[in-house]
DNA sequence: TGTTTAAGCGTTAATATTACACTTAAATTC
DNA sequence: GAATTTAAGTGTAATATTAACGCTTAAACA
């Protein structure tokens, strides 16, 4: 702090926020979560969940501090995607946002918690107008998830533990908005050897049920020591 | 301003700076620019090229003024990596820093700005201790050329804008460290038919001379626009 | 018991990738 | 000016990957 005052007190000092961008996944469709902004400028307008950046702690930090105040949430997977810093891109004055994507399967928020925070999710393909450049952020995490759920196993982030391989595949093909010939399918995913089949069927989509299967990641680490990479 | 203080005065402020890593390449060997840092903390250590964002700039707009004014450099490639958070990456101050990637061919950077301004390129394979939080960012920059160039037409921006195939050639090897096999990389990157042949050749490396090429951006943009992908 | 529904499974054709060696153009040497 | 040297430039066959395609099965329900 003495060294601050001697070395940077001279350059100017700005507002640092963080923007959670949270995609669900329902088996149908890809999700957003959004909610009414709780304070001003915007007040109640759709948002990202978004707040400051304290003194005492990282970005990291505070990206998951302020979804779980906003939404509940804890210990879900989240990556630093780009941070915005137009000059006037919040009108109540200059603040640099640093923009997370975070994953989950859509069920994990349930409606209990929707309602005790008043999150809701929304289809991706029917995003409401969202305050300032969250719109932008949206786009350009969208298209991250895209681009990297091709090359790399973050898609079950999306799904419970546990889930059929037609699960997986509805998954992948909500992702990626074109549909997968269900043997080829299951043909590249079981090669790669990263899954394990459990001994238990899910029957609430057929008569017949499917297994169930858990992703290993002892097993993809092998995999990728070995000098192969994930690819769907 | 009125609206700032009304709504956010309570939220702490930060430092703000930006820190860009330039990537170049020589015909041989990937190359990192760096220089001795020309402030304290860390006077005359080894850094990649670091300043503050000031009031009325953006943060696109602080990359080019920083990267100018301590290389020289202008119009060039240059894309946002990730911001850095940690509390104490700095010892002198809490700085939220936020990491741009820029790629030129190194001969751009002549030896005359490089006695100017003090910068000098080391091979990305010796690149010294830096400061702070520096070597992480080039790490992170390398993993991110690494992908970026095989799926999109980023290596150009390593070349001057006439090259040969043999030049092309090199720059994928010295990028992916691995060697590829002559036709084959013809054969692929001639297919994508996004290259323009000149009627000239480069004597420089060999008594037969190669065949000078350019990357046609409107040939990219016409295959990207039929639904094709750059790959190599 | 028959019907319904989604799960599960294998093969062939087409395409993309890899491996591989000789010829050519121009400068340099004798 | 003939012979030599050097890297540029070119095609084809073998292999691996991807894409296309329809029938059987398990379990619930009528």
């Amino acid at each position: 702090m003495g060294l601050e005052k001697q070395h940077y007190s001279l350059h100017p000092k700005f507002h640092v926020a963080v923007d959670c961008i949270v995609f669900g996944f329902d088996g149908g469709e890809l999700k957003l979560l959004v909610h009414k902004r709780k304070f001003e400028p915007y007040l109640g307008h759709w948002s990202l969940f978004g707040g400051f950046l304290k003194e005492d702690e990282s970005l990291t930090d505070a990206a998951n501090r302020i979804l779980n105040e906003l939404t509940g949430l804890k210990n879900i997977y989240m990556e630093q995607l780009q941070t915005y810093g137009e000059i006037d891109r919040d009108p109540a004055g200059r603040v640099i946002s640093v923009a997370y994507s975070a994953l989950i399967p859509a069920h994990r928020y349930s409606a209990a918690y929707s309602r005790q925070y008043g999150a809701t999710w929304v289809n991706l393909k029917e995003v409401p107008r969202l305050i300032m450049d969250h719109n932008q952020m949206v786009e350009k995490g969208l298209r991250r998830l895209r681009r990297r759920a091709s090359s790399q196993p973050i898609g079950f982030e999306l799904l419970p533990g546990e889930f059929t391989l037609p699960q997986l595949q509805a998954l992948y093909e909500a992702i990626f908005q074109n549909t997968l010939d269900k043997r080829n399918f299951r043909k590249k995913i079981l090669s790669m050897d990263v899954l394990v089949k459990l001994d238990k069927k899910d029957m609430t989509s057929s008569r017949k049920g499917a297994y169930l299967y858990r992703f290993d990641r002892r097993k993809y680490r092998r995999m990728v020591d070995a000098g192969n990479g994930f690819a769907i």
